[in-house]
DNA sequence: TTGAAAGCGCTAACAA
DNA sequence: TTGTTAGCGCTTTCAA
């Protein structure tokens, strides 16, 4: 009540004249309390404002009700509605959540999944380029429940959530197939990380539905950011013949793409198609509007939500789940 | 190191013939510890992959190393950016940090406060619309580390971080006159909130050094999205004399502003200049890209993230420290 | 209907 | 150079 620390329930229940288990049992609900006496104590407890520290209380349960969310970065558009969209669906149950940014370092992928378990979130819902299955080991033995976002090979072991980006893709292609393009591009991110390859092989599949060769002087690869896709662009213009579409790894790419379409004069759609991938907020801003594949980003984050939720206050103890979203195209200005 | 929940220091302790005091300091070298135990000690945690308690240590330090950032929603533009520079910043103190959506809704900014203290967090970022001075009382009573960000009459009792909006928003208003326009209108969005009125001071600052009116037909007020810019404009295009150019409460509300214009094929900057707020990513993407005077977002997360670190890691105890940062004007294609 | 007491896993004062 | 022990603030078993 005074001293240099907050009250405690020990001060509560001094004030009460009562034991901290009768205060205890009052906020918990997890025994019956003399009605009297319960009105007593919540007076009491408003009167002083006490609020139990969950700090004690996460190392007398081992639950913190916490969370971990680790990404590449919450300043990447894509990410900010993935974690509001897991944040709305764990917030009823009163848990917080973590976010942590690995900028897609090995090193600090790692390094966050073991500070994180040293903290003892409940869950961790990992977006992650470098990691291998074996890598989740001690998450797991630790008993934290752990989805994972993205497309795996390994899906036995831990909840996943992804996004049909294969398909996605193919169907971007056709698209633009039935458009009557032909001279169609690619622009990439790098591969050789967890899933990255999808996109460029729903291209390839989508090519190959058309019957059109893949020509790897049209395909480039990158970086994943709107310089990345001025670069990729630059190049590409110098292909001859030149492209007549192009997709893209990601809007933030495709919008690198516009810039540099913008600036050499060259017609979007009707002299180059350009198609995205996330629909990002940005894509429907930017003009000529993206034509983008959906990736719901706010949904995977409510679905690895939900995921985690089952297990953590439904106490669901079944086999791992593989979600797979639809993407669905976006048809706008540029294709 | 078998059973149900981590290995703990005992553990260690035990596998090393040694006591728990000799782990925790060669832990933490508060104290020399023997070379050689040292080496065996550290050894065998390495093997045993043990990483202590965070929750224990917490409770005995009273001090968690976490931050809670209060914002109204991660999912607007304007708030992954200010994450993400305070989390830089704290990152190398080894400090994780909670993010917490209040949507704006009073009861859900007081609600956080009140979580956040109980689960004992060091050090708190708000962006609170409904808060008041004394609304923090419980906060900074229990020795909570507090930086307010936005615009604050009572500006005593706590650090804060504020952009110097009005002074911006009147510069903006100046380069328009500079540019000749006369009839300059104003997209603004809701009052009676801490510091949102300070936009529109600026603006009424900037007529009035150039000796223009204030019409009130020129003034509309609606959201702070996309959708708000897009009403407003669609009023303002009804007043006559129509405006020659409008200045909008933020950038979301400049890019719904041009949605309109370029449906109703009026030439930005030509017959309408369009100046936003904030210089969010999105800015530059659109076309014509907008004019807007930068508010730092990731300045104002490391400028946060630095007060609090002075205070929670070098011990600052000295007054309260109220920063400005300064805005610039950004000029792009829109104005 | 209530209380006493143990213990979650650490850190740090005190003792040797 | 190292160990013993108390205690951070709760929850929960056991007992009454």
């Amino acid at each position: 009540m005074v001293g240099p620390g907050r009250m405690n329930i020990a001060d509560v229940a001094r004030a009460a004249g009562v034991s901290q288990t009768t205060v205890s049992h009052t906020l918990s609900g997890k025994r019956p309390v003399a009605e009297a006496t319960r009105q007593r104590i919540l007076a009491l407890i408003e009167e002083l404002g006490f609020r139990p520290s969950e700090v004690a209380r996460s190392l007398r349960t081992q639950r913190t009700n916490t969370i971990a969310l680790i990404i590449p970065d919450i300043a990447n558009p894509f990410y900010p509605e993935l974690a509001r969209g897991l944040q709305d669906v764990v917030d009823p149950s009163q848990m917080q959540v973590f976010i942590c940014n690995t900028d897609g370092l090995a090193h600090s992928e790692a390094d966050f999944l073991d500070l994180m378990a040293a903290r003892g979130v409940d869950g961790m819902v990992t977006v992650s380029f470098h990691l291998k299955e074996s890598d989740f080991d001690s998450v797991t033995k630790a008993g934290i429940a752990l989805v994972r976002l993205g497309d795996y090979a390994d899906e036995g072991t831990s909840d996943t959530v992804a996004t049909a980006q294969q398909t996605g893709m193919a169907e971007a292609t056709g698209y633009l197939v039935g458009r009557g393009r032909r001279r169609i591009a690619f622009i990439d991110a790098p591969h050789g990380l967890n899933g990255l390859g999808q996109r460029f092989d729903g291209y390839c599949d989508g090519l190959r539905a058309a019957g059109l060769p893949l020509r790897t002087d049209y395909v480039v690869e990158t970086g994943y950011t709107r310089a990345g896709g001025r670069t990729g662009m630059a190049t590409l213009l110098q292909v001859e013949p030149r492209p007549d579409a192009v997709l893209c790894a990601n809007d933030l790419v495709a919008i690198g793409a516009l810039d540099v379409l913008r600036d050499a004069r060259i017609r979007v759609p009707e002299e180059m198609a350009v198609v995205g991938f996330d629909d990002i907020e940005a894509a429907s801003m930017v003009s000529p509007a993206l034509t983008t594949v959906r990736n719901r980003a706010y949904e995977m984050g409510r679905t690895a939500g939900q995921l985690l939720i089952s297990r953590l206050v439904d106490a669901y103890d079944g086999p791992k789940r593989h979600i797979v979203l639809p993407t669905d195209l976006v048809s706008r200005e540029s294709a």
